[in-house]
DNA sequence: CGACGGATTGAGGTTTATCAACGGGTGTGG
DNA sequence: CCACACCCGTTGATAAACCTCAATCCGTCG
């Protein structure tokens, strides 16, 4: 990253913010002059339905940007709420439009985040869709792994997990009974081990397998 | 729009191409040196697993932008697929980095409608994970209503559906035979009329009573 | 005419949801 | 300190939603 791009992201950064475990980071349809990225901690994008229904769409992890659509729309259409405790950087939504004008290649790279958010979405989608449900826990631990490893917060197969059944029957679209259940029968498979907040993976390349998972595609990160 | 981007923007087009329904403009791998811009007809966003399942990501209606994805990753993760016959405007992708540099309003623009994607598949997430058969098929008819309002494309309540109930089920994550029977009793209590590749909506707002559709969040849309 | 894509239908089975209850841990107020 | 509420996980029973299999029908096209 080039110096200049360093001082301008700098120079836009106003400052940082602590958000506890379980409080919103951004709610829906309410404006938001900032845009922040996750420093530390976990997050996840969710959507509410009136009578209840919640779906997590995506799980955020450090580095991931948060509020973009907001930045894009005058309010976001969903909410964000922090999993864990989490410290945020913070920069200001309304210089986010100089970006694009004075350092165009970080405006590209905003972009390139942009359809990085879309592609994990897709990918949520398809499980969702179409996955069984062991199929859909698999995926959601296998991909967890991948995305947190180049962060250096897999230690020995095993990282912290900071969801809840709860949590995890929303991002996945099922019950939370049926969660339980069906993450039991794969602890009991030995494929994972699930305790004190933190998932060991028992046996990679069978919840691979499971998963069917195809996410080998590194993409190279431009840093933001 | 200024008369500086049309310019910039003509300038950029290659030319125009026509691919028939079914065939495939992307091809999930296949790295694709174009961007296009569906310029008539329609196209979904679609992912093949190995085993034969498929999930549709996204319809594409005219007016939206294909293969960012591709042209922000060396390959795309996805493919698309003409359900009409289809019209595309073609554009170098190796000049779109130009567009950032020359252009930054341009450059916003493309992020908006990335974010816009984005959204739409955040809607479909929800849709999958959170709504019923019934309700899925409800909120996929309006959505895609409210969509095509704005091109002009609704005439009194009814439009063009190229989407045969394969479509539909590989869109919402049910089987085909359950998107037929649902679709049957939807039609039977008068909510919808479909033949001849037309949908008719005969009930708006017990459809969109019956969808949860949340969607009168019109958001301006820059041209591109 | 036969082949094929798309829609339709019935039967039967599996997956997943719902309901209801209980247990352990933790925090909080009396 | 105890009682209580509350969150999170667990479990069994039952019901509903949805899936798979198998067949048929219709229209189009070669």
């Amino acid at each position: 990253m080039a110096d200049k791009e360093v001082d301008f992201v700098s120079g836009f950064k106003v400052g940082e913010k602590l958000y506890r475990a379980g409080t919103d980071i951004v709610e829906e349809g309410l404006a938001d002059h900032h845009i922040y990225t996750l420093y530390k901690g976990w997050a996840c994008r969710y959507h509410m339905m009136e009578d209840g229904r919640r779906q997590i769409l995506s799980v955020l992890l450090p580095g991931d940007l948060i509020g973009l659509q907001s930045a894009m729309f005058t309010e976001p259409e969903h909410s964000v709420s922090a999993l864990t405790n989490v410290t945020l950087c913070v920069f200001e939504r309304n210089r986010f439009f100089e970006l694009y004008e004075k350092q165009p290649s970080l405006g590209f790279d905003v972009t390139w985040i942009a359809a990085h958010e879309e592609a994990l979405v897709d990918d949520n989608l398809l499980t969702v869709g179409r996955r069984s449900a062991a199929e859909r826990i698999a995926y959601l631990l296998v991909s967890l792994h991948d995305r947190l490893e180049p962060l250096g917060l897999v230690v020995d197969d095993s990282f912290d997990f900071p969801l809840t059944q709860y949590h995890i029957s929303d991002a996945l679209g099922l019950s939370l009974v049926h969660t339980n259940k069906t993450l039991k029968k794969l602890m009991q498979r030995q494929l994972i081990a699930i305790s004190d907040r933190r998932v060991r993976i028992g046996d990679q390349l069978q919840l691979r397998e499971l998963a069917k998972y195809e996410g080998n595609k590194r993409r190279p990160r431009p840093l933001i």
